[in-house]
DNA sequence: CTTGAATTCAAACAGCTGTTTAATACAGTC
DNA sequence: GACTGTATTAAACAGCTGTTTGAATTCAAG
């Protein structure tokens, strides 16, 4: 069977690649773990490197088809729209069931990026940055700029990609009591959701340093 | 000179292991861009471990004393302490002069903590995010739990994190001449402190899922 | 069964890895 | 000057790396 062989290398990749790294993993290892000769790899993908970058492509389509997209209806309250938003990206992010090595393979990527790979975020990290800039559109102020909304995406996508990329860390300050109790899925997003539509809310969101009606502490 | 030697390999370890991670960084290349013996490694530090243990602990020390805290007195507005707090944030992740391979090294341990390193992360980590939460203190809505103040927080974080995080993919995002004009680091932390205090001074700001105040879309 | 291409396999390849060794150089002390 | 302990050096070590080789095997088509 030559097709076996290929996709079974790859699934042992992935979870290798994504939790080692591309220098760190080793051919010997993913071919041991697929239960294939070490030639096998040079032989069906020619070289370690295209593995890599075959066994990214597999993990995106994997991740995608896993957790469709939330495809509400565009005239859906957005705040259900952006917590549908969230909680897929969290979803995608931290992994609901099984080992979520896809989505820790295209955090490493999105982390440090291969030459190679920066093709993936072309293709599926800017559309999902252009989808969130759509879904708060409504609730920007009129006049905003270009890059006003992009910090706003920003914020919500950096607020998501904390809690796995700081992992350790916050694994490490939240003890697994209090995670699972308090920083579920569900709560995590209900807090980014309302903490990004509040801002947006807020009577002087923008553009106004002077006059900081949200100053009110001492 | 013993200490010149060590300090030499530290100052080579530093970037080396900042771009490439301590696996694929080799004792060889440090030593040469040490100028120093491959030998002196194995004799100054031990090992190759304890070399880049060493080297983290040299690049937090430098990342302090380059850019020390802000330490506004305790009594000013709220607004000025999250603002500079974030500013000595960002400046530390995202560097002023010369390449920030400190805060690179230090930012690949968060991303990925070597056993050897938590102690970074309880030593240096933890006490920021404590002294964010009591800078937060005043504007905390009375009545708020310990894990609401660690979400408020981690919010703050993720948002500064991404700009290094998640570097390449911004770059490829935002193009050269939109970053800056638009995107400085006080643009930045500008942004960031008033979608904080906008998201805590908003009128229902949290436990509500119902009646979203801040739904105001469609 | 025979043919011939596609696939698998054990073995070996050169190259690089961290580390060790044993010889050397060089200070300060008697 | 001889002795000490520290520091540096070139050379070698065993082990692992990705990759190649050529023979063995599989397997469908004639």
């Amino acid at each position: 069977m030559p097709d076996d062989t290929r996709i079974r290398i790859l699934n042992a990749a992935g979870p290798i690649f994504a939790e080692k790294g591309f220098e760190s993993s080793t051919v010997r290892e993913i071919c041991e773990a697929a239960a294939v000769n070490v030639a096998s790899v040079n032989y069906h993908f020619g070289d370690k490197a295209q593995l890599y970058l075959k066994t990214v492509d597999h993990a995106r389509n994997l991740s995608i088809e896993q957790v469709p997209g939330p495809e509400l209806p565009k005239d859906a309250p957005t705040r259900d729209q952006l917590l549908a938003y969230v909680t897929t990206m969290l979803t995608r992010l931290l992994g609901t069931k099984a080992q979520p090595w896809q989505s820790r393979l295209m955090m490493r990527e999105i982390l440090s990026p291969t030459a190679n790979c920066r093709t993936m975020v072309r293709d599926f990290f800017r559309p999902r940055l252009e989808s969130l800039i759509s879904i708060l559109e409504p609730v920007f102020p009129p006049d905003i700029e270009e890059h006003q909304r992009q910090k706003f995406a920003f914020s919500v996508m950096g607020q998501c990609l904390f809690y796995r990329a700081a992992e350790g860390v916050f694994k490490l300050v939240v003890p697994g009591k209090q995670r699972s109790a308090n920083f579920q899925i569900e709560q995590l997003a209900e807090h980014i959701t309302q903490t990004t539509l509040a801002a947006l809310n807020a009577p002087n969101t923008y553009s106004q340093t002077a006059a900081t009606g949200a100053g009110a502490g001492s």
